[in-house]
RNA sequence: GCGCCCGUGGCGGAAUUGGCAGACGCGCCGGAUUUAGGUUCCGGUUCUUACGAGUGCAGGUUCAACUCCUGUCGGGCGCACCA
């Protein structure tokens, strides 16, 4: 057989739709399997290669799972609200919808050419008002529940663009689109409550199978940390609280440091004598750009306030008060003791400003450098703590505070508050009424899905209000619960929004009754396996498993967690080894690869590049190899005869399908592969197979190859399709051989190979590599020292 | 700066987790088929001065190290003054 790919894959694409083959059912007796990837944002560029990577992927383990008999829900979807859309439309005049839909067909029909077996009968888009009817839903339960609020915070404003961005936009202290300055403005915006979870997102991620990198990666984003508060009494009466995680290192507090921002420096005004000195030191530090403010991060500065200290509360010694930038307002108390010999930045800043360096954690030589070591040393210089341990130390001290009520053990996170507002036209309307009498109002449910109203401009509006705050006749409307007048929200909301939720819409995504019926929920959640690039790693994934952990609270969902498993794939680079873009030139199309060798090769030489999990580059020659073996498969049609197996090739057969069932388990898709193709170069070698080795063959390279398997399979007579037909299942008696070769080593080096039945005992494993011939010679005339054996392994003979 | 990961032929990468380093593929070399090119098939392909040497470099543990430990250099990712 020639393989045809053309017209095989045609016959097979349009055979799957006919008969519905991917179809997830409703029957939830069967056992199920959830796999999942991120859905895409549908950008006007079109489908990008490092798309299907993790596709195929997902794609083969999806078929793996519906030949082995479970009832699979590998759904797909858009995540299409979105800034780019927006922007093109205000480029071009055309409502962002169209561009949407325009962009959804293009990649849906490149997605079907790729022959990924998702159920596109449960297809969803965030834009669709039914879907964006729960999105809306989820934020009002939210605001009942009071995990939505406003706040007056700063937000970071693009000069050029004249929008505000969120701070994944901003880069380097510019806009990440044009490039212009950055600069703060003070906005009032919805805030999401996600601090309120922050300890059951670190903690439950003990009861989930993600890639440590992953887990890492959330623990430290959330960034807990335990410390103590402690209360320093000052010369103008009011006491300054600090938070510190070295409540230890107390005694070697020699002065403190506020943020600049700390409301102290207005309280104290008639007390300092250089008022205007911190003052204009506050502003300088507020003016700074973000990427002033890290670029300059390398000097410290600061400015000694004049006419109040400090008191120390172990030892009554009066330290001064600094204001330094390095001290930030939104974390702790904003307020820190400083301790510059276990400190490398209050080290620094001591060094600058000639502060005294008090030593109190033996075992390192703090004037070179701080010793941050908390493992080793002991308190020195600290009075009752003196000889402890640094832990020992940390216990004490927080009884000595609590029992005198001037500290308190204190743990604090990283994690702020879910900025939720943004000032766009292409997102989900923000269901709030604001009135006069009664605040904020919700929308009622009945009238959801609150619908975006048709703007003669996208354009946002001088003020970097949202769009929509010049649609007077939308934005005035009744309070809903006094009847008198009220202003809708302008604001929309993120991105992130609707596909923190969207894997729950799979699983019933026709409800318009509630986001997803409480049995389909039920029955497909949680999730079996994520994969999905590591740039979500972090905030998609926190927000996702926030919204998630709230809908458990709810009672809309029975499991804490949404995802069982985790995984990421790795990037795929240009082929000269940079990141593909339009501007490095280095772009491949996968539908010119998918036009010239066919789906099912792009498909293996996808899952071939490489390890799965690492970057791999482009290598366009690399294809031929993928493109030969597929050939070589098909070619296999004209080399099978008979019924039955083949001795010879049987054991060979049941060791390809083992390694194949679990590479693809262990995301190995690579060693899988390259199986296969050793699999193939032996039927050659034995020039003969049988059918149903042949069907056999064909089964397990369907999940990577499944339209040419789908194809050599009905040659072979296999009933209906591959996809649909059992995973082999193989014999572990059969995989195991019946003679080993065990290398011969004299002082670690082979010298001789012999060959011995797979049972062989030590003795008769020794006896027969002594009488070989390299070995008795080489054995002549030394002392053995040592005989090592390792049965199926290995011998090693120690010579002198 | 801190945290995590990675360094193996000309290239992408294997190595059952401490047991024959270089599977598989690309590329390259030689041969066959072909008028020729391409395709296909067969053989070879870590280096070597042929003794050996060899997994970035220098040490260590071990009968045995790509694998474990220490130091060091190089690359990637994440966070970035979080007290």
């Amino acid at each position: 057989m020639k393989h045809d790919f053309q017209t095989i894959e045609a016959k097979w694409q349009k055979k799957w739709d006919e008969v519905n083959a991917f179809a997830a059912t409703n029957d939830y007796t069967k056992p199920k399997y959830y796999t999942l990837v991120e859905f895409p944002y549908p950008s006007g560029n079109g489908l990008h290669v490092g798309h299907p990577r993790s596709y195929t992927a997902l794609d083969i383990v999806s078929r793996k799972r519906r030949m082995q008999g479970y009832n699979v829900l590998f759904p797909m979807g858009w995540d299409a609200f979105g800034l780019p859309t927006e922007n093109f439309a205000i480029k071009n005049h055309i409502h962002p919808r169209i561009v949407t839909e325009r962009n959804v067909a293009r990649f849906k029909a490149q997605l079907k050419s790729l022959g990924l077996s998702f159920d596109w009968n449960r297809e969803i888009n965030t834009t669709d008002p039914s879907y964006y009817k729960w999105t809306q839903w989820i934020f009002l339960k939210l605001f009942e529940k009071g995990l939505a609020y406003k706040k007056k915070m700063s937000v970071n404003f693009c000069t050029s663009c004249k929008v505000v961005l969120a701070n994944e936009e901003v880069v380097n202290g510019v806009c990440e689109r044009c490039g212009a300055p950055v600069i703060h403005k003070v906005k009032e915006q919805w805030m999401l409550k996600i601090t309120a979870y922050a300890d059951r997102l670190i903690d439950d991620l003990e009861d989930v199978n993600f890639i440590e990198k992953v887990k890492t990666q959330q623990i430290n984003w959330i960034g807990r940390s335990t410390g103590a508060e402690v209360v320093f009494e000052t010369t103008a009466g009011d006491p300054l609280k600090i938070y510190t995680t070295r409540p230890d290192t107390l005694f070697g507090a020699t002065y403190m440091v506020i943020a600049p921002e700390h409301e102290y420096i207005d309280l104290w005004k008639d007390k300092l004598k250089n008022y205007d000195e911190a003052v204009s030191y506050r502003e300088a530090a507020t003016r700074k750009s973000d990427f002033e403010r890290t670029e300059l991060a390398k000097e410290k500065t600061g400015v000694k306030l004049d006419g109040v200290r400090a008191i120390n509360p172990v030892n009554g010694r009066e330290i001064p008060i600094f204001i330094s930038d390095y001290v930030l307002s939104g974390y702790g108390t904003g307020a820190i003791m400083a301790v510059p010999a276990h400190d490398d930045r209050d080290w620094e800043f001591a060094k600058k400003f000639d502060l005294p360096i008090v030593e109190v954690v033996a075992g390192g030589d703090v004037t070179q450098a701080a010793f941050t070591d908390v493992e080793t040393g002991k308190m020195v210089n600290s009075g009752f703590l003196d000889g402890l341990e640094v832990a020992e130390a940390k216990k004490k001290i927080i009884e000595y505070l609590t029992d005198r009520g001037i500290g308190v053990k204190k743990i604090n996170f990283k994690l702020r508050d879910w900025v939720f507002s943004r000032q766009r036209y292409w997102g989900e309307p923000i269901p709030l009424i604001n009135c006069e009498k009664c605040g904020w109002v919700a929308v009622p449910e009945s009238e959801l899905p609150l619908t975006l109203p048709e703007v003669d401009s996208y354009e946002p509006t001088e003020t970097g209000e949202s769009p929509l705050a010049l649609m007077t006749d939308w934005v005035n409307c009744k309070c809903p619960k006094c009847g008198g007048p009220g202003k809708r929200e302008t604001d929309t909301m993120p991105q992130w929004a609707g596909s923190s939720w969207y894997f729950l819409r799979y699983c019933d995504p026709h409800n318009d009754k509630a986001l997803a019926s409480k049995e389909a929920l039920e029955y497909w959640m949680p999730v079996d396996w994520y994969n999905g690039g590591m740039e979500h790693t972090t905030l998609h994934l926190l927000y996702s498993r926030f919204w998630a952990k709230f809908l458990f609270d709810i009672d809309v969902l029975k499991e804490k967690e949404p995802y069982k498993k985790r995984t990421s794939h790795g990037m795929i680079l240009g082929e000269n080894g940079e990141k593909m873009s339009k501007s490095r030139g280095n772009v491949v199309n996968p539908d010119d690869i998918v036009k010239e060798y066919g789906a099912d090769t792009m498909r293996l030489f996808e899952m071939f590049i490489g390890d799965f999990e690492k970057s791999a580059p482009w290598n366009p020659q690399s294809i031929k190899g993928c493109k030969r073996f597929l050939e070589r498969f098909a070619g296999l049609t004209d080399l099978a005869k008979g019924k039955g197996t083949t001795p010879a090739l049987e054991k060979s057969l049941h060791k390809t399908v083992k390694k194949v069932s679990e590479d693809i388990e262990a995301m190995k898709f690579n060693t899988a592969i390259a199986a296969m193709m050793s699999f193939i170069n032996e039927i050659y070698d034995a020039g003969a197979l049988t059918f149903d080795e042949l069907a056999t063959f064909s089964a397990i390279l369907a999940p990577f190859a499944p339209h040419l398997a789908e194809e050599v399979w009905a040659f072979c007579g296999g009933k209906g399709l591959v996809s649909l037909a059992p995973w082999p299942v193989y014999d572990e008696g059969k995989t195991a051989d019946d003679e080993i070769e065990f290398p011969i080593q004299i002082n670690g080096k082979v010298r001789a190979v012999v060959t011995l039945t797979a049972g062989a005992g030590k003795d008769e494993i020794l006896a027969k590599a002594k009488s070989d011939e390299k070995i008795a010679a080489a054995l002549e005339g030394k002392t053995v020292v040592k005989e090592i054996v390792v049965p199926g392994k290995i011998v090693n003979i120690v010579v002198r």
